[in-house]
DNA sequence: CCACTGAAAACTGTCAACAGTTTCACGGTA
DNA sequence: TACCGTGAAACTGTTGACAGTTTTCAGTGG
């Protein structure tokens, strides 16, 4: 319960070298890493008192942290009870799909009208590297590069709220682990989609772009489905 | 300087009168209006020890509601400095327009496939309600009038994430108070296009609701910028 | 063996105080 | 008059402590 991990071990050098952050934002950054790692489950209470243990400092800065974690959807708190890791329920990531497929397919239909020819050749090496890694059977290659696929269509497309909002809603997501599941099984079919996204950009086409961004999130929803199914 | 305005009297009494709301989540909700009101304005500092003191509390709850806020983008904080209300330049404004301009049109999608017939009245009334006010030359019951019909398109199409995300959008976009004042000039115009979404998603007709709601608040956006021009 | 009671332990919500930084006013100097 | 140190006042970041609530658990009775 209150083993000083390895996994704490950064935040507490953070701590010791800090300059002018707050603890309140090391804090942050912490919290945010252990739920999105999986080392505080959905559901599992986070005590602040063991926390603040652990990280050496006090309750306020994790007050705040939790407070703010809590406005961004990864936390819920309870009156007199503390907080908790929020638990996403299977519509709710089917929610967080559909707001995906739209922004995704927003920045699409942006990127067919000013990405550069840089940031096209990226994509195209990127959709590369995930038919590379589809190829050598490599899941997790493949999804560490989906991800960072989905990242740079966000980033390219040069709309900060966009991508901001993006990266909120795919922090959510991963709450639920049953997520990172659906990428792996349908590499080809997936990176496939990639391939039209890209092509659509290339070829200047933003409303098949748009189509081809918001289709393919779609289609991941899709596949989470037919996996899930009624199954919980 | 330090007065005990009747503004932050409902915030005190609520504090007197609380029986489980922590008072952090009272200091929030009393910020939060404080800044949408206007009565904070942008770019200003808060300074949180006259803030508690004016509300009765201590400074614990004020950093953990000023926490929260800066996470949902209406404040920014700077070490040792505190926290400001955030100032949202005519570019952020313009990406918030491109961002409920999305979210509007995928509930329109939505609405045209799954609105009851009580909601379809709900919105041709609201619609009718607008063009009294138009015909009165009510620009003030208008601005009401076309955010709750923009919420209510929010709220029938049943998507919570979707919802939430546009709730928070608005919020941001109504710190600057250059957004307010695009609405009111253009009301015949504004609400042609109201009655054309309406009319879409009595017909059910998906892709036009949404091509109607999303260009409707596109054409705000272009109104907001014919306005501001290259003013500042 | 199980359900119940009640007191102790643990924890959250809140506050007041301390240390370090920033801001501001004042007085001296060119 | 304008400029620049300098020290006091004000404020933020953080902590430890107190009050009230929830949780735990040993002991009791059925």
């Amino acid at each position: 319960m209150s083993k000083v991990g390895s996994s704490a071990m950064s935040a507490s050098e953070a701590i010791a070298q800090r300059r002018s952050e707050s603890l309140a934002s090391i804090v942050l950054r912490e919290m945010e890493r252990m739920i999105l790692s999986g080392e505080l489950k959905a559901g599992e209470r986070i005590s602040e008192q063991n926390l603040a243990l652990r990280l050496g400092v006090s309750r306020g800065p994790v007050r705040e942290a939790a407070s703010a974690l809590e406005r961004s959807g990864l936390l819920t708190s309870v009156a007199n009870r503390g907080v908790f890791v929020r638990h996403v329920s299977t519509e709710e990531l089917l929610e967080l799909y559909d707001m995906r497929a739209l922004l995704t397919g927003f920045a699409c239909a942006r990127l067919a009208e000013r990405a550069t020819a840089e940031q096209k050749a990226a994509l195209r090496a990127m959709v590369e590297g995930l038919e590379a890694a589809h190829a050598a059977g490599d899941g997790a290659a493949y999804y560490q590069g989906n991800l960072d696929f989905h990242e740079a269509l966000m980033t390219f497309a040069g709309h900060d709220k966009a991508a901001r909002i993006y990266e909120t809603l795919l922090k959510e997501a991963h709450l639920s682990r049953r997520g990172v599941l659906a990428a792996a099984p349908m590499m080809q079919e997936s990176n496939t989609e990639h391939a039209d996204i890209v092509a659509a950009i290339a070829a200047g086409d933003g409303p098949r772009a748009r189509e081809a961004g918001e289709r393919h999130v779609l289609n991941g929803k899709r596949r989470l489905l037919a996996k899930v199914g009624g199954g919980d």
